[in-house]
RNA sequence: GGGCGAAUAGCUCAGUUGGUCAGAGCGCCUGCCUUACACGCAGGAUGUCGGGGGUUCGAGUCCCUCUUCGCCCA
């Protein structure tokens, strides 16, 4: 198919079909955009003012609009939050593209090294009934790059399908050559700058996945446990004269670990214990006497104040035993079975050796018992860390670990925040950045997987500590002191560890002579979920200080959650999660893209029906539907024949009803424009007052849908039918203003359904070939200017409604016309006059025009402005009924009066309110009062007395 | 245990800096196959803005408190 080619053969009778076919309509679309290169970043475009670098003149030159993709695990397929996500990424993209940026949205995906290494130790146990390690470190980590390579990536071919207009020929990918140069820099550096150390101490460990875990990548789960109290007997020949004890009673969840335990602390100021500081008691079971220590770590409150220590098995117990000098026996193993690892001789029983944690657990509380030192247990709910992708619980284990020390890594970051720089919406979330920054904690990056970066670290087998450390960015082959034989450190990194660089890494960097990292770095808006906060988002701002000494992006926009009608998140395991490529098929890419977006408040979740994907996607659907046959009405009525464009129009010229539609177009625009916000802050930090505005794009999405159906087609549509019809200059001036605002409605709609604006847009008469609304210009909203018409059209607006009301509320049948009388100003009566055939029309009304009203049973209506309506309607007025409706709707209105009055007569609000505020409070008073009266009169003529 | 946040129409939610903001969509009720659209058109109903107190000329909108529910961190 060529670009040039019409979208769609014209049929024979040069119509539309009646009902929208995405399923035919999206692909064809979606391939002309590519064809035409509409989503590929041009940085020889960009105007980037950076010091030393003067624009280049007589150019076509834009402003960069950056955002870059949260790259999906290689091996996802995609569900609804995906579509989420790159939903909101993509009407932000193509908006920005249509406001005349150089846009560019880098997509790509991430390597995932647990989650993939799981998938194919997986595949190939279940297949060849093999683990990784019979396969072999350098076989399986071929075999798991063949895997991705074959299967990898399938969510990007799928992002198409919705519409995602990412510059596909800069995808990346975390574990390319080039990010894993980005990744390994990154590393040395940090190391060079002594950001990054091996430290020895207690980590997340998961059993399963036999590796370590970051703190956020070990989930807490509140768990209902048991808090077992052991009694731990003194060592009496050390005892203090007078004291009573025999044992001290200690509070604990794992009483496994009792295996592991070198001492017992009390807090120093607790007075119950004071005379046993330095003392003995005897660990149970082992028999072998351990000290009694003082340590703030000791809550008194906390159970009996007595808390026991395990420093190789728990995290706050290391740092005691550290400072206590303790030893420190492993007695768990890396499966998480009970064995005798590390300075454990004699510790762990024969019976217990091997025994799964939690099967070991019930065994020594048996053992325990037995022995009488089991005092109770007793129901506790805590909280349990369980690894993020296999739910296992998580092994605190000590061992040695690469950190990046992060506190000077933080401070700018918080910075950057705090100084408006960055801001985060919707902005609950800057309070939950701002203490997580403040209270930041090293940040374990190793793992002890096989998918994934390897740590660039070698070790000398001859060199003596710290020279055996070797840090390098290109593989070295022998020791640079001594040139002995090297050997690589076995860990991978993190897979955040790379995606923490993916804003520069993406763009070239390390080379700061990347045309593209000179060009589209910042980027602008980063559009993620809240849940990887800390993951991701926090750790991309503190890499773009420490590597490019500025914010990586200067906004994140953080979406809700999809959630099903229970309000449970939608998930694989749950099995209520919406495919959206059901949804695309079903009713196209628009409905869906429709859907979510207007159904989404800034940061609130979306609720949709699993179970119900019509009723869920219906909105969304139905929209496209009225859109595609406000565009079948054009086609039909305007013909194909060019119209005479709108700034040709002889503004003099215009009826009324075009008038209003131009502003009530000017008024969409400049509320879209608020809503969906400033694309970027002037001078790199956003005013106070910018904080919290824009992005709003359910508010940006109804003001468009507004504006296209309740006004568009609802009035303009109707108002024009006639005129369309009548050959002659008045046709001609609606046909042009018709094209005009339906294509300036394709345009604020484009970016949150692209496919159908576009498909639609290309067939409007003058379309040119080859030109595409993807890369048309947004609409800018005229200068304001107050047009009588516009006023005029909106008395004929309530005039049509009011008569509409009251035909049905005294049920006239819709056929026939009802005759109605007017009293009214001289302007206003010239108006219905000129108009008649409109209203007869839209209400089925014939007006005559009186000086005031007749006497008689009839209904009536007083307009906003004056102007009084009688619709005699003999034989269907009920005067008793009528009277009732009238004098309640004086009875409000005099309330509101009073109180309104009350107000204006109260100096404390003439005194403080601001004049603006007074003065629009008058005016409204005089309009009510004199609506007041009318209405005072009219229920005296109809019903003889107020 | 600490911190943050939310409670607005039957449902899902808007409501930026206090001054018609009490709103939208869906749902519901009534009447319409009006030659673009029944995935539609016209009309309609519904809320003590969680409870209580306070500040203010004026409060869903600010403060305190209670209740309920989320999230994050220990």
């Amino acid at each position: 198919m060529s670009i040039s080619e019409p979208l769609e053969p014209a049929s024979s009778s040069g119509t539309l079909s009646a009902q929208y076919d995405p399923a035919s309509t999206e692909p064809a679309i979606y391939a002309r955009w590519l064809q035409a290169g509409c989503f590929t970043a041009d940085a020889s475009r960009v105007r980037r003012t950076r010091a030393g670098e003067a624009p280049a003149a007589g150019r076509d030159e834009r402003d960069p609009y950056t955002l870059v993709m949260p790259p999906p695990n290689v091996t996802a397929i995609l569900h609804v939050g995906h579509g989420l996500n790159n939903t909101v990424q993509d009407v932000l993209v193509r908006w920005a593209r249509m406001k005349g940026r150089e846009a560019l949205w880098v997509p790509g995906t991430d390597h995932a090294g647990i989650a993939t290494q799981n998938i194919v130790e997986r595949k190939i146990r279940e297949e060849e009934g093999l683990t990784r390690q019979d396969v072999g470190r350098e076989q399986f980590v071929e075999r798991t790059a063949a895997f991705v390579a074959q299967t990898g990536g399938v969510i990007l071919e799928q992002l198409r399908a919705i519409g995602c207009s990412a510059d596909w020929s800069r995808t990346a990918y975390t574990f390319s050559p080039e990010l894993s140069t980005a990744v390994r820099e990154a590393f040395v550096r940090l190391y060079e700058r002594g950001l990054i150390y091996r430290g020895h101490r207690v980590i997340h460990w998961c059993p399963r996945c036999l590796t370590s875990l970051s703190d956020e990548e070990a989930e807490p789960t509140e768990t209902t446990g048991a808090l077992y109290h052991l009694s731990y007997p003194l060592v009496e020949s050390e005892l203090p004269a007078g004291e009573s004890r025999r044992a001290l009673s200690v509070a604990t969840t794992r009483p496994e670990t009792m295996l592991g335990d070198v001492a017992v602390a009390v807090n120093p100021n607790d007075e119950r214990y004071q005379g046993l500081i330095g003392k003995h008691v005897l660990l149970p079971i082992l028999d072998i006497p351990i000290p009694i220590v003082a340590d703030d770590y000791a809550d008194p409150e906390f159970g009996t104040g007595v808390v026991k220590i395990t420093p190789a098995h728990d995290a706050n117990d290391f740092e005691v035993g550290r400072r206590h000098g303790l030893a420190m026996p492993v007695v768990i193993d890396e499966f998480g079975a009970m064995r005798e690892v590390t300075d454990a001789g004699g510790r762990v029983p024969r019976e217990l050796e091997g025994l799964d944690r939690f099967d070991a657990r019930d065994r020594i509380v048996e053992m325990l018992q037995a022995r009488g030192r089991l005092e109770r247990k007793e129901v506790h709910q805590h909280n349990v860390r369980h690894c993020y992708r296999c739910d296992t619980v998580v092994e605190p284990r000590l061992s040695d670990q690469w950190f990046v020390r992060m506190a000077p890594l933080a401070a700018p970051a918080l910075e950057g925040v705090r100084s408006g720089r960055i801001r985060l919406l919707p902005e609950k979330w800057v309070g939950v950045y701002e203490h997580w920054m403040s209270n930041i904690r090293d940040w374990n990056i190793s793992r002890q997987l096989w998918w994934g970066h390897r740590v660039p670290v070698w070790y000398c087998r001859d060199c003596d500590p710290p020279n055996n450390v070797i840090v390098a960015r290109e593989d070295p082959t022998s020791c640079p002191h001594c040139g002995s034989p090297v050997t690589q450190d076995e860990d991978v990194l993190d897979t955040w560890f790379s995606s923490w660089l993916w804003p520069i890494s993406t763009l070239g960097w390390p080379n700061e002579q990347s045309i593209d990292l000179r060009t589209f770095y910042p980027t602008d808006v980063l559009v993620t979920a809240p849940e990887i906060l800390f993951f991701w988002v926090a750790r991309m701002i503190m890499s773009g200080y420490a590597f490019m000494g500025d914010a990586p992006f200067h906004s994140v926009y953080l979406h809700g959650t999809a959630r099903d009608t229970q309000g449970r998140k939608m998930s694989k395991s749950l099995g209520n999660g919406i495919d959206p490529l059901d949804v695309v098929q079903l009713y196209g890419a628009d409905a869906l893209r429709w859907t979510l977006v207007s159904g989404m408040g800034l940061g609130a979740d979306v609720v949709l029906d699993p179970a119900d994907l019509e009723k869920s996607f219906a909105t969304g659907r139905n929209f496209a539907t009225k859109l595609w046959n406000i565009g079948r009405f054009l086609l039909n009525n305007v013909g194909s024949d060019p119209v005479r464009p709108i700034g040709d129009v002889d503004p003099t010229s215009l009826g009324r009803a075009d008038a209003w539609i131009l502003d009530r177009l000017d008024v969409a625009i400049r509320e879209c424009d608020r809503a969906i916000g400033p694309l970027a802050p002037v001078d790199n930090a956003w005013r106070e007052d910018e904080l919290t505005s824009g992005l709003r794009l359910n508010e940006y999405a109804e003001t468009a849908r507004r504006f296209v159906w309740n006004e568009l087609a609802d009035w303009y549509l109707e108002a024009i039918k006639t005129r369309l019809l009548t050959p002659g200059d008045d046709q001609e001036l609606a046909r042009s203003v018709l094209v005009h605002v339906f294509d300036q409605a394709l345009r604020l709609l484009h970016p949150i359904v692209p496919f159908v604006t576009e498909a639609l847009w290309q067939r409007l008469p003058g379309h040119v070939d080859g030109m595409f609304l993807a890369t048309a210009a947004w609409p800018v909203a005229r200068a304001e200017s107050a047009s009588a018409l516009v006023g005029q059209f909106e008395l004929l607006r309530e005039i049509i409604e009011a008569m509409r009301r009251t035909r049905s509320e005294y049920g006239v049948a819709p056929t026939r016309m009802v005759e109605a009388f007017v009293v009214s100003s001289p302007v206003n009566r010239q108006v219905l006059d000129d108009e008649s055939a409109l209203v007869g029309r839209l209400a089925k009304t014939t007006l005559a025009f009186v000086e005031r009203a007749p006497e008689g049973a009839a209904a009536s209506v007083i307009i906003p402005g004056g102007t009084e309506l009688i619709v005699p309607l003999e034989g269907l007025v009920d005067v008793a009924k009528e009277c009732a409706r009238l004098r309640t709707e004086l009875a409000g209105l005099e309330k509101q009066l009073t109180a309104l009055e009350a107000r204006l007569g109260n100096p404390g609000f003439l005194e403080r309110a601001p004049s603006n505020v007074v003065e629009s409070e008058r005016v409204k008073a005089q309009e009510w009062r004199s609506r007041r009266d009318l209405l005072r009169a009219r229920i005296e003529g109809l019903c003889g007395a107020v």
